[in-house]
Formats: structure tokens, sequence, C-alpha cells
DNA sequence: AACCGGATCAACCGCCAGTCC
DNA sequence: CGGACTGGCGGTTGATCCGGT
């Protein structure tokens, strides 16, 4: 019998995203919330499977998302978590604020593997290289955790507002956004939303990107889902709205009120 | 300037767990 | 209870970038 597969395969397209494609998969979310993943390539216009899109938007789209390199203090923090969790990104990720598990697996696998191995540290079991004689003792993830475990994240909160690395914006980034900020419907519902006394919400930050999609699981009705959208736009403020090359979205700010 | 190899990271794939009917 | 469906996760791939020669 076997599954079938998460999205009709046939006119589904693949590779990287166009600006255009970006453009309707955030004005379809910021209109509707995140709801129902495979229905949304139908309803935003898009050629792709539902399973694509969520990546996309957790991975990339979302306004929340720091970008660019970790800093000294994230990185510390990933290795004690990965000392603790193993390979379990998602965990990893939902303690750093910002940051998606794509990205710190792959900052793992390029970056601290690499130094760890320099510094003598077995990047698996984070025992000391020469000293490999019982690989699996501390290796075990699920040895000592806990998920409210008291590790704190504000080493990468505390900077988190302030300094995103400066090759956060690429020049597709660049025409993405200009492609955004010129859009007239996008902008307009935008400044609806700023212009509203938001809710506080807090689904958005630290763990709420989980939170908020939750929600949207379980309340696939979409005032629920708006809601965290506002959340999370309050969140690109505390986080600092340019961060995100969002900065668009101050400038509507201020002409929506004016 | 051209080529090459390594590094990087966005995106895909397959599997699994939870939920619904 | 069991099968279908969906979302989420971790591993892997491949296109692109970048530095060295």
């Amino acid at each position: 019998m076997g599954r079938q597969p998460c999205c009709d395969k046939l006119g589904v397209k693949k590779g990287p995203w166009t600006a255009e494609e970006d453009k309707k998969l955030i004005n379809f979310i910021l209109t509707n919330g995140q709801c129902c993943w495979r229905a949304v390539p139908k309803l935003a216009g898009l050629r792709r499977c539902g399973k694509s899109c969520r990546l996309r938007w957790t991975n990339y789209l979302r306004p929340d998302l720091k970008r660019g390199l970790l800093s000294e203090d994230e990185e510390q923090l990933v290795i004690d978590l990965h000392s603790r969790l193993g390979n379990r990104w998602s965990k990893i990720a939902a303690r750093l604020p910002g940051r998606t598990d794509n990205e710190i697996k792959n900052h793992w696998n390029t970056h601290i593997k690499k130094k760890l191995v320099k510094m003598g540290i077995d990047p698996v079991t984070h025992e000391p290289l020469n000293n490999e004689s019982k690989p699996e003792q501390s290796s075990s993830p699920d040895n000592n955790i806990t998920e409210n475990e008291g590790i704190t994240n504000s080493s990468s909160e505390d900077n988190s507002s302030t300094t995103p690395t400066s090759n956060c914006s690429t020049d597709d980034d660049s025409t993405l956004l200009d492609s955004i900020c010129n859009d007239e419907t996008l902008l307009k519902s935008l400044s609806l939303w700023l212009d509203e006394p938001p809710l506080a919400d807090a689904s958005w930050n630290g763990t709420g990107a989980t939170a908020a999609t939750e929600t949207c699981s379980k309340e696939t009705s979409l005032p629920t889902c708006r809601e965290d959208n506002i959340a999370w736009l309050l969140d690109c403020q505390d986080f600092g709205i340019h961060d995100f090359g969002f900065g668009c979205l101050n400038t509507m700010n201020t002409l929506a009120k004016e």
C-alpha cells in the first residue's frame, strides 16, 4: 500500500525559492497565519509542497530569525546543550531564540565540530580525543537532562537585539524585501496590525515558534493564528526589526500612523 | 585571469510520532 | 483499534561561494 507522498509530485517545483515565491508565502502567512501547511501552497498560489513551504518559512522567512553567524555565547551554549542532548537540533534550537535547528545543525557540522576536534575534544562524546575508552558512556544524550532543566539562554538573548553579523542581507534578500515593501496589499494588512493594539501573546519568543505552530495546529481557526502573527510582529520590534531586514515595517508603521 | 578544491548553507528526503476518523 | 494523514525532525545532498595556487 505505502503512504501517499506528502504532496502531489506532479507540477511541484523544487530547488531554490524565488523572491516572488517568498513574497507569496510571506503574504499568505501574514494574512492567514500558519495553518495546515498542506493547504498553504494551493491557497497561496505556490507550486510547492506544503513541507517545502513550512521549511522555507521556519528556516528562512520567519521574521524573528536572527541570521548571521552564531556568537561566541551562542556557540558555547550549543556545545553545552549538545553534550547533554546530542543531535536533537530542534531541542537545542528551542533554547536559542531566533535560531533554527537547520542553522544550528549546519553550524555544528561546519564550524563547531572542527573547533572541538582542534581543541582535542571528541564532538560526539565531548570527551578528550585521546580518552576514548568509553565512547558510549557520556555520549548518551538522554542520560542527564530533562526538558525543563535549568539551562539559561540569557547569553544569547542578551545580545539578540544588537549585532547579528553583517552578512545577514543578501542581494536576493534586498530584492525580496523591496518587492515586499512595494506590495500594497501586504503593506496594508501589516499596517492594520501595527495600528491595532497587539495582544500580549509571547508565543514567538524563545520556543515560541513551536508554541505558535502548536496553537495553530490545535486551533485551526484563523483568528488564533492571526493573534500569533501580531505577537511575532511585536517580537520583531523586541529583537530589533532591522535585524531581520524587515525595516520596511517600521517605515510602513510610520506611514500608517500619518 | 582561470582553475580547483574546500567550505558553507538552503533545501530535500525519509522516517517517526501524534492526531483524527 | 487500525489506517490515513499531517507536522516535525535529523541526516544528507548539491549548488554556490570563496580563498589559494
